[in-house]
RNA sequence: GACCCAACGAUGAUU
């Protein structure tokens, strides 16, 4: 048996989940009763091979026999909760209590993981107490878990306040604490302020990892100090981190939006000369670049580019080159990239639709850009404000006042705000 | 005894 167990845990390690599936239903064939911890394996395998059918059914089946534990659930909230469907996952976590299986931290934290990536930190914050009402409690995760979510919220100080509370509370923060607080403070507009902690957190015993870096480089960028940026790209190489393709992207997104694309390719070139490849994001910025100047010779080449070295372009490329069009009032050339799009089989997003709707209402191509805004809405793809600000503009603008009226009540009846 | 959780980069309108 503890054969067994050993070979179906190091099958799904190595994501070979097939095999692992294999063990299990020969053993038990051999009359060996499965333990919790080899169907554990097994639903984590299906989970991380994505095989969402098989997890689930060996879950419920887990459930049934009775022998599902705190692991078991929650390894299913936490996937339910990672690709955003937290509703699913508070149902099973009603399952779990209604076994009579007792949530533990890793329950809470995952849970509330899943209610952060959705904003709800007011749900975030009902669990929290009623995690410490049962009597458990809050680790660093769970402490690191929210700090991120306030700091995406834009809730800095009950962020920083979650920090205090922690270490006041004895738990010491960790390396991932760390660079979750300073990652928050660069986001909301703070760089300065992180690079000074930073010095503060490494005589704490903190030893910052690139990320830790790209974070305060990234912050440094969004504020325009590009200089800064450098100056902490130069310390990071001192200190013996290697950047990497995340550090140079965000320079050379820095470089471009400044209007520097010469300094944009030598990155690119000094990045390349360690050896470093392009990914697709790091294409996705330069190409973006030549998109805002214009130059969309340039942009092709790289779009070419980004095929020849065996990647393959996602909608934000697409975006950025469609719009590049767009300005250009080259509507063909959008269009036919449109047409790519759904040939490759690349979904098109709200942005999509919304700048090929735009730059075709700005041609006085009404009846193609409603052909576009239906095809839209028939995938299901829900407009916000920026697509209704940009049909209501277009119509206005083509003498559509009535049309223009019908959209107004259209955000009217889903409660979209006009801006 | 072994199984579960957290952190970094890119795209759309108006101004």
């Amino acid at each position: 048996k503890v054969t067994y167990a050993v070979m179906i845990e190091g099958c799904c390690r190595n994501r070979n989940v097939e095999k692992a599936y294999e063990l299990y239903t020969q053993m038990k064939l051999q009359g060996i009763r499965p333990t919790v911890y080899n169907v554990n394996s097994l639903i984590q395998g299906f989970l991380k091979a994505g095989l969402w059918e098989k997890a689930t059914k060996l879950f419920d089946e887990a459930v049934e026999c009775g022998i599902a534990n705190v692991f078991t659930y929650n390894n299913l909230i936490y996937w339910l909760c990672k690709v955003g469907k937290v509703n699913e996952a508070c149902s099973v976590w009603e399952k779990m209590t209604n076994k009579g299986v007792t949530p533990s931290v890793v329950s809470y934290n995952n849970l509330i993981l899943g209610h952060c990536r959705k904003g709800n930190m007011d749900v975030v914050s009902g669990l929290f107490s009623e995690m410490l009402e049962r009597g458990l409690k809050a680790n660093v995760v769970t402490y690191s878990i929210m700090i991120d979510g306030y700091f995406k919220k834009g809730e800095t100080e009950r962020a920083l306040n979650m920090f205090d509370q922690m270490v006041g509370l004895g738990t010491s923060p960790s390396d991932f604490t760390f660079n979750t607080v300073l990652n928050g403070l660069c986001k909301v507009g703070r760089t300065s302020e992180a690079r000074d902690m930073l010095k503060k957190f490494i005589e704490k015993g903190f030893t910052p990892i690139c990320m830790t870096y790209n974070s305060i480089i990234d912050g440094f960028i969004k504020e325009n100090a590009i200089d800064s940026a450098l100056a902490v790209y130069r310390e990071m190489c001192e200190s013996g981190v290697s950047p990497n393709v995340v550090t140079y992207t965000s320079l050379i997104d820095g470089f471009c939006k400044s209007d520097n694309i010469d300094l944009a390719l030598k990155m690119r070139n000094e990045m390349r000369s360690k050896g470093l490849e392009l990914d697709v994001t790091a294409y996705s910025v330069l190409i973006d670049g030549f998109c805002k100047r214009r130059d969309m010779e340039s942009a092709r080449e790289l779009f070419d580019e980004l095929f020849e070295v065996g990647l393959s372009p996602n909608a934000i490329v697409y975006n950025s080159m469609i719009s590049g069009f767009r300005n250009l009032s080259n509507m063909e050339a959008a269009l036919a990239l449109h047409k790519k799009m759904i040939d490759e089989g690349i979904p098109c997003d709200l942005g999509t639709y919304t700048t090929l709707i735009d730059g075709l209402l700005k041609e006085g191509k009404l009846l193609k850009a409603s052909d576009l805004y239906g095809e839209m809405l028939g995938k299901g793809i829900v407009p916000d404000v920026i697509t209704y600000t940009v049909l209501v503009h277009g119509l206005c603008n083509k003498g559509q006042l009535e049309n223009a009226r019908k959209v107004l009540d259209e955000m009217d009846k889903k409660d979209t705000a006009p801006n």
